[in-house]
DNA sequence: ACGCGTTGGTTGTCGTTACAACTAACACCA
DNA sequence: TGGTGTTAGTTGTAACGACAACCAACGCGT
């Protein structure tokens, strides 16, 4: 909306293409691997994972879908078919009769264990370590600029320590 | 495939549930924006950026799903769909006829400059403006580290100078 | 000239996602 | 009690991308 626009510099465009290529090949890497070896993609091992670590292994609906950055309808269909497939169940929020209650399943659990030790080596192979431990926090201040912008109000994108306690795959995510 | 699998530290976690994230809400902010201002999605965008950038404002096919981090038959499929609106031509290569030659048009030039301020100024809004000079040239470090995992090869991702020359539109990638 | 493997590109099908429309239930106030 | 606005969630439709199958053309050896 500016009457004249601010161009890229030579060094903005570098590292904006640099950030595009990385965003659209990313997930498909994570896919095709949790795909080929768990059945899963990136998106329904993160909605598990998030329900992997709550209390009572239940979230609502609406947090989950905050958890995972997606939209309500988005997880509501996925949600159906995890629970097709046997991984979660829903209960209607004796509460809240509007909200439902999502929860994973042992057999879920179960997949959930299997899959975690191959991820977590995707994860490493293809970006962990390829960085040193100064990138790491360089990233992750990155990371968080960027999302300030994206998600100003902090609806979405767990902010909360999901990775101080609890088993090994509180730390798979 | 290690025996044991080195799950990840606090601050790796940190950093690796914003890059998710980023990766996650990014490219729907680009496509939001375009889509709503020039009706065409990111993918569109960078494909006709880089038909506009091309030589002759031609490149074969190959070069172009490179170029655009796309597959082969992803860049076919929206290809088509340019061509329909006018946006693109394609023709067959004399020297191969094997191979396909996609041009951009006036037309496509046309909207192509139309759009590129409003998605410039949101890219600047998203991540350029929420970065310091540091912290750009950590990203395009980052960046390249992941993608020499991703893209070893380096068959995708336009590595080359595509923004050292030429009207402003060269920029607006 | 023929055969064979490879490359360039398109097409069909299916799964997934976005968007909008819709239902149900809550909260609040009169 | 009834009305209004908001929230929680589901469903339908249409668009997009992945994958595999397919066809045509090239190159090379014989």
């Amino acid at each position: 909306m500016s009457t004249e626009t601010r161009w890229l510099s030579t060094e903005e465009s570098a590292a904006w293409v640099r950030l595009v290529a990385l965003t659209e090949l990313l997930p498909g890497a994570l896919d095709a691997q949790l795909l080929r070896d768990a059945g899963l993609t990136h998106f329904e091992y993160g909605a598990l994972m998030a329900l992997a670590d709550a209390s009572d292994r239940t979230m609502r609906m609406t947090e989950l879908a905050a958890r995972t950055n997606a939209t309500l309808p988005r997880l509501s269909h996925v949600a159906r078919r995890l629970e097709e497939r046997g991984l979660i169940e829903r209960h209607p929020c004796p509460e809240d009769r509007r909200a439902t209650n999502a929860t994973i399943t042992e057999t879920g659990l179960a997949l959930l264990e299997s899959a975690a030790p191959g991820h977590v080596d995707t994860v490493r192979a293809n970006v962990l370590d390829a960085l040193t431990p100064e990138q790491l926090g360089q990233l992750y201040e990155i990371a968080g600029a960027v999302l300030a912008q994206l998600d100003p109000d902090e609806r979405l994108t767990a902010t909360s320590c999901q990775f101080s306690e609890g088993p090994a795959l509180a730390r798979a995510g």
